[in-house]
DNA sequence: AGCACGCCGACT
DNA sequence: GTCGGCGTGCTC
């Protein structure tokens, strides 16, 4: 244990790593994994011990200066997982061993590991109606067993003096977390499968039994059970020893779908997300690792869950772009899935109701993934009516509201009825552009090349970098005093409502009222239990929420996103028509849907209508295929971004001529070097952006020729940044 | 990100 | 013959 070989997080070539002397004071506290403090060419840099080993060159050896934290949650599984990411990514190993590990955490804290659980011979609760805190308290354990003092405090809504008092009573006991000895709905008392969930759970329980890799689609509409053929296979999993990880869009974490795994799993469910403090998520990977916490169920980067023996993932909604990190390592959650199961020979369960192209094509016949379609909802409920409101023969009859007359007529009848609405428009503030009648100049961001958005409050923001400004009243270019503002945004459609409905309880929710952490849950109770009537919102409100009083949902405009500048658009617009369909009608009445356009011929639209995803297959695989995206190809985003406009274009021009020389000695000449051009925006925060696209058909062949260019870049562009997204969500 | 090294022009 | 500006490459 004489040197210590580490990986940096500097931007070095990927898979470098350098060695270091460690100092006999340092060698009880150093372990392989360790995250060390090292001196690295003048400053200190963080890194990860990866082994012991002779360096090549004695002469440059400098010493380990301290060790930030002996044991991170990292293993030998995580670590050939990070060494597959270095090479699929391009990204380097310390960077994605920083991601896998988290940042770093002195806590020494121990977790409250005792569950409370209702002593069995106590279930009769006629005793106590003289206390009824006391009762509540033990009805609340009884629901969701193996909580935590504080949790069921919390939780039932009564002081922890209360517990104590049930607890000194004897009628609750603590238990180890994760022992099984806490109450579970036992079988009978668990939901009745329909036909269809039946085969799929039996079907998923003979992978889990054969222990070998596999994958399977769950194809569900919204209402089908996902969720229980989830927990179901979860059980087997548990049965046979082995852990599972279900990730979840981040939005989608919601105390009800936590409820729903705590109800089954008790205090065996781990919970990661990004609101977890340090301590918090040191205690929660502390009970995953050690075997306490069997079921992990966490956001994007719970994939990297330091479970012991891995027998299951789950990615529900697995066509969430947010499974996708914008930042390095620029991995996706999903595909790192497919590794980790490969490797530790497990089941990966991908669920959705729209899956994204590229999986479902990979379920076809002889492809990788086996397909199982759920069709018919657990209740047997239909599916919402949509109908298509064509925007232009609206203005054509004289309408120029934002609401055409039959979505007027719909709402007014869900006043009348005292049902609740939704209306869908993804895009935030009252006016998306503004301009000068005179001049033609547009309001523009002084640091992005993006136009200014007009909020309610008189000023004029920037999506992108925040910057804010009041509306001038006069132009700033020609001195005009005809400014007009043009575009819809959320704001706008709450003040026609308010004009419109006068009297009618509106409530908003975007990125600008969601500002504050549980603002999000807190404006959603209030929509479902409050008087308002009618919910706007951006795409936030499109997921996971299930209120049953809504009957209408209103989308003011299906074009935004279909008309984006990006391959994904026309899916990512039935992706979203779905789901925001698939908010009305959650309760006894059938819902209607409104979907107004200025495209009502488009095939997202018209398939989104119809409940007709292989429809909308099939259409969008063709386009792809006639324009070679994805699944038909493989690509590579090159971004270059920097202050000088110039110095971006010529590392850009820089790399093109270099591409082309690594194609023509390493690959098939069919593989596509695309730009540079300049990025989609092409300016935020003061930086230009450039990019240059590889396009090709064997993704390791196209990850060939950018690795070569990189090896060769080294740290060149020191003006430049040089950012590189394998397989890009979007160009 | 900082620092060494080497090439090249300018000046002693 | 020497000094220093700057581009390039390395960092255990």
């Amino acid at each position: 244990m004489q040197y210590a070989e580490v990986a940096v997080s500097v931007p070095v070539r990927l898979n470098q790593t350098f060695h270091y002397r460690v100092p006999e004071a340092l060698k009880g506290e150093l372990k392989v994994f360790s995250r060390v403090e090292v001196p690295f060419s003048g400053r200190t840099v963080q890194g990860f011990v990866i082994g012991f080993s002779q360096p090549p060159d004695l002469q440059k050896i400098k010493d380990i200066k301290r060790v930030i934290e002996k044991e991170p949650f990292l293993n030998e599984d995580l670590y050939v997982t990070a060494r597959w990411m270095v090479r699929r990514y391009l990204c380097s190993l310390g960077d994605v061993l920083q991601c896998m590990a988290g940042s770093p955490v002195g806590s020494t804290r121990s977790s409250q590991e005792k569950g409370l659980a209702v002593v069995e011979n106590h279930l009769d609760l006629t005793g106590l109606v003289r206390a009824p805190k006391q009762k509540l308290a033990l009805e609340v354990a009884l629901a969701s067993p193996g909580l935590r003092k504080t949790e069921l405090a919390e939780k039932a809504g009564v002081s922890l003096s209360v517990i104590n008092t049930l607890l000194a009573k004897g009628l609750l006991k603590e238990v180890d977390a994760g022992s099984g000895t806490e109450n579970y709905p036992s079988l009978e008392e668990l939901p009745t499968l329909t036909a269809e969930q039946r085969l799929a759970v039996s079907k998923l329980q003979q992978a889990l039994r054969e222990a070998k890799p596999s994958a399977w689609l769950l194809h569900g509409v919204t209402g089908s059970g996902k969720t229980e053929v989830y927990l179901r296979a979860i059980e087997e999993t548990l049965k046979m020893n082995r852990q599972a990880i279900v990730l979840v869009p981040e939005i989608s974490l919601t105390p009800q779908m936590v409820e729903r795994f705590r109800a089954r799993f008790g205090s065996r469910v781990a919970l990661l997300h990004s609101a977890l403090s340090q301590g918090e998520r040191y205690a929660e990977k502390a009970r995953i690792q050690s075997g306490q916490a069997t079921v992990v169920l966490g956001a994007r980067s719970a994939i990297f869950a330091p479970v012991p023996n891995l027998g299951l993932i789950i990615i529900d909604e697995e066509h969430e772009h947010s499974y996708k990190q914008e930042e390095n390592p620029k991995y996706h959650a999903r595909e790192v899935a497919l590794q980790r199961a490969a490797q530790s020979k497990s089941v990966v369960i991908l669920g959705s109701a729209t899956p994204a192209i590229e999986s479902y094509c990979r379920a076809r016949p002889g492809g990788p993934y086996q397909l199982i379609t759920l069709t018919s909802r657990v209740d047997q409920r239909e599916l919402p009516k949509v109908h298509i409101v064509d925007l232009r023969k609206e203005l054509a009859a004289g309408n120029t509201s934002i609401f055409s007359s039959a979505l007027q007529a719909a709402l007014a009848r869900r006043l009348a009825n005292h049902e609740k609405s939704i209306l869908f428009l993804n895009r935030r503030g009252l006016a998306t552009v503004v301009v000068c009648r005179q001049c033609g100049q547009v309001m523009k961001c002084p640091r992005c090349e993006i136009s200014l958005t007009l909020h309610s409050d008189g000023w004029l923001k920037c999506h992108y970098c925040g910057y804010g400004a009041r509306a001038p009243g006069v132009c700033p270019h020609c001195a005009g005093k005809t400014i007009r503002s043009f575009g819809v945004g959320t704001q706008r459609v709450e003040e026609e409502m308010k004009k419109l409905f006068p009297g009618c309880r509106v409530l908003r929710m975007d990125a600008d009222t969601t500002t504050r952490k549980g603002s999000h849950q807190k404006l959603l109770d209030e929509f479902m239990h409050g008087e308002a009537q009618v919910l706007i919102g951006t795409q936030m409100i499109a997921k996971g929420l299930d209120i049953p009083q809504v009957t209408l949902v209103g989308v003011i405009s299906a074009d935004i996103t279909l008309h984006m500048p990006d391959f994904r658009a026309a899916e990512r617009t039935f992706q979203l028509l779905t789901q925001v369909a698939g908010r009305a009608g959650r309760g006894e009445k059938t819902g209607e849907v409104i979907i107004q356009t200025y495209d009502p011929g488009h095939f997202s639209i018209i398939t989104a209508q119809r409940h007709d995803y292989l429809g909308f297959y099939h259409k969008e695989m063709a386009v792809r295929r006639a324009l070679q995206y994805p699944p038909f190809s493989h690509l590579i985003r090159i971004l270059f971004t920097g202050l000088n406009e110039g110095d971006v274009i010529s590392a850009a021009q820089w790399w093109q001529e270099r591409l082309y020389s690594a194609r023509e000695e390493l690959v098939d000449q069919s593989m596509e070097i695309l730009g540079p051009a300049p990025a989609g925006i092409p300016r935020i925060k003061d930086r230009y952006r450039w990019q240059l696209i590889l396009k090709g058909f064997v993704s390791r062949e196209v990850r060939k020729v950018a690795a070569a260019v990189l090896e060769q870049a080294g740290t060149r562009f020191k003006q430049v940044s040089v950012s590189i997204d394998v397989d890009p969500m979007s160009l």
